[in-house]
DNA sequence: CTGAAAGCGCTTACAG
DNA sequence: CTGAAAGCGCTTACAG
């Protein structure tokens, strides 16, 4: 008689019968235990290395482990711990560059802790938040980072009633009261952006921008003022989306508007790839005739050799604190730091930018 | 006399100590069961849903549930039954575009079923492969689906003794025995690419292919020689890295090397609209001096209204098939079918290729 | 339809 | 340094 075991190895192979004891479904302590001709104690005491093991016990145990190919069940370990080692990450989209590199250094620094990432799209939708809210409760995650504001601000309340720390970052929106939250001068990045165009010369700006990203045009804005220069409201373009078909869209609208424009600020990479696309549409080239600053990171989109003009965000350094700041608050009592920490942009110079001609 | 009160709400409120019961760190079944005047056992028969419960008994319970804000464990359910309702996603990055669409499909599919989604970055990477897998066995995920073979193809015998499913996915190398896979006929959509173009009525061609696309490259061949052309070695044009700085100097390369290409195959989105770049950069237009066909997806780069040619992969169709086809191995003794299953591309013509000038 | 018992595989005090 | 006991919060047969 055969029946199909999944017991261990490939998972279904035929594998005879054996009444005795139901197949080596899994090895557990107790196996490793006999095996060693200890108790199960003894092999957690060597498996998790917290209770010092004589030598020659500690040998043969591990021995025994070796032979039998045991791995420790996590999830038994949890329920008797309650800690999954589990970190909850939520971030808007995995689609766009700067998310997803937020979610692969994440994983860099969880693993890096001996964490495991649970990965959560919110696609800007409080709904899925909440819905993924509920699922990493009875998950029991340790803790949840959320990466952007977008869709959630509204859903604060919920939040608060988590059972486990819950961090914010990258938030570009007011910050509230009650969470721990590492994010980015958003406005001096703008700030940035705006003195850059200034220093070198430019009257006549305009902006392209994401209806999500008020505080970088602000920033852009006292830029200007503080150098004797208001920025029209008409200046200011709003993309629908943040792609690149929009960027490109809402850049032809602004220069068709004012056909004297001599630079422009995008508040994303994405729209400052668009910005260039439009530009060379109309025969205008980069930055001869108009000069690009981009946001978040440095854009595809220029000939290889030149770079872009950008506000750089300290993305690695924002998600390592925020991580750890998540972690740490895990088995404190003593709660996370409340006062927020705010990391500040860089502005790189490429070639995307230059004097007006 | 205060303490620190992790259990419920905001996690770090200072509570009055109770020395009655140990606060109220968790409710449970029991808690539930006690406040509806039953055993835990009817409170769980509540929730679960297998056996019926008479509906008066149901009432108490669920308004106990709601009373207490009575959460289940997943974890102690996880113990119980020996299933997480957790998936394992290996991809090799999450800044592809192709393969984020990959993540956010299967976490769409995952979350329709009840599952959640673990997410691991392989980096292409077989030792972090590994690494990942002992991290899921550990953690007893009740199946692994495995996007893209990079990095993986000497690493198959490792997955082999996994203790769950595995499923393969978008596998370009050469389908390996024993595991079930959902891929797509890769081959057959370089052959569409290269019979677009010949039909066009180019003779003069070039590819620029990753080195990770040599079955692209053979489809596309086979199409040219099916129509009497050879593809000179000299012709294909490898970027070192998938990106598209590189994707802009390969195509120079390209172009320079032959300056008569009147049509050019990129095996990927971002080497595609790297290449468009690279030909205006030469004052060649796009389709007018030189036509460009793409592969994976429609990628950016062109104006808005216009489009790319492109090999475009039924992608959420077969992450869709993938995640299913793993679900359905968990729970049937039969284990999963292992003929490979191979999805279609289809060519999509845009506005980047045209008859030869 | 409801209740008492055993068990999932670990860890955590607590004796020796 | 090692062993016996209790418990984490659930589910799964099995009686009533």
């Amino acid at each position: 008689m055969l029946r199909l075991d999944r017991g261990r190895g490939r998972g279904y192979v035929a594998a005879p019968v054996d009444d005795q004891q139901d197949g080596d479904a899994m090895v557990t302590m107790r196996d490793v235990a006999e095996r060693a001709g200890v108790t199960k104690q003894t092999v957690s005491n060597v498996v998790t290395g917290r209770v010092a093991v004589r030598p020659s016990t500690e040998a043969r145990v591990r021995a025994a482990i070796a032979e039998l190919g045991y791995v420790p069940n996590l999830v038994a370990r949890s329920l008797a711990t309650g800690s999954t080692r589990t970190m909850g990450l939520f971030v808007p989209t995995v689609s766009a560059p700067f998310y997803a590199g937020m979610v692969e250094e994440a994983e860099e620094t969880l693993e890096e802790r001996g964490y495991h990432l649970l990965l959560c799209t919110t696609r800007r939708d409080g709904e899925r938040a909440r819905r993924h809210l509920a699922g990493l409760t009875s998950r029991s995650v340790d803790a949840l980072l959320i990466a952007g504001d977008q869709g959630l601000t509204d859903h604060l309340p919920l939040l608060a009633d988590a059972r486990f720390p819950v961090v914010l970052c990258a938030w570009e929106a007011a910050l509230p009261d009650g969470f721990p939250v590492v994010t980015i001068d958003y406005e001096h990045g703008g700030l940035l952006a705006g003195r850059h165009l200034r220093q070198l010369g430019h009257e006549r700006v305009a902006v392209v921008a994401s209806p999500a990203h008020p505080v970088r045009v602000e920033g852009f804005r006292r830029a200007l003022r503080e150098n004797g220069l208001v920025l029209p409201d008409g200046a200011v373009h709003l993309a629908a989306e943040p792609t690149f078909k929009e960027g490109v869209a809402t850049t032809l609208e602004a220069l068709r508007a004012n056909p004297g424009t001599t630079a422009l600020f995008a508040t994303h990479d994405v729209l400052a790839a668009a910005a260039v696309e439009a530009a060379r549409s109309l025969g205008r080239s980069v930055p001869g005739d108009l000069s690009v600053v981009a946001y978040d990171d440095t854009p595809e989109g220029l000939l290889s050799g030149s770079t872009f003009t950008s506000v750089v965000l300290p993305m690695r350094e924002m998600v390592r604190q925020a991580v750890d700041l998540a972690l740490g608050a895990v088995d404190s009592a003593a709660g996370p730091d409340l006062r927020p920490r705010t990391l500040l942009p860089e502005l790189v110079v490429g070639d995307s930018t230059a004097r007006p001609g």
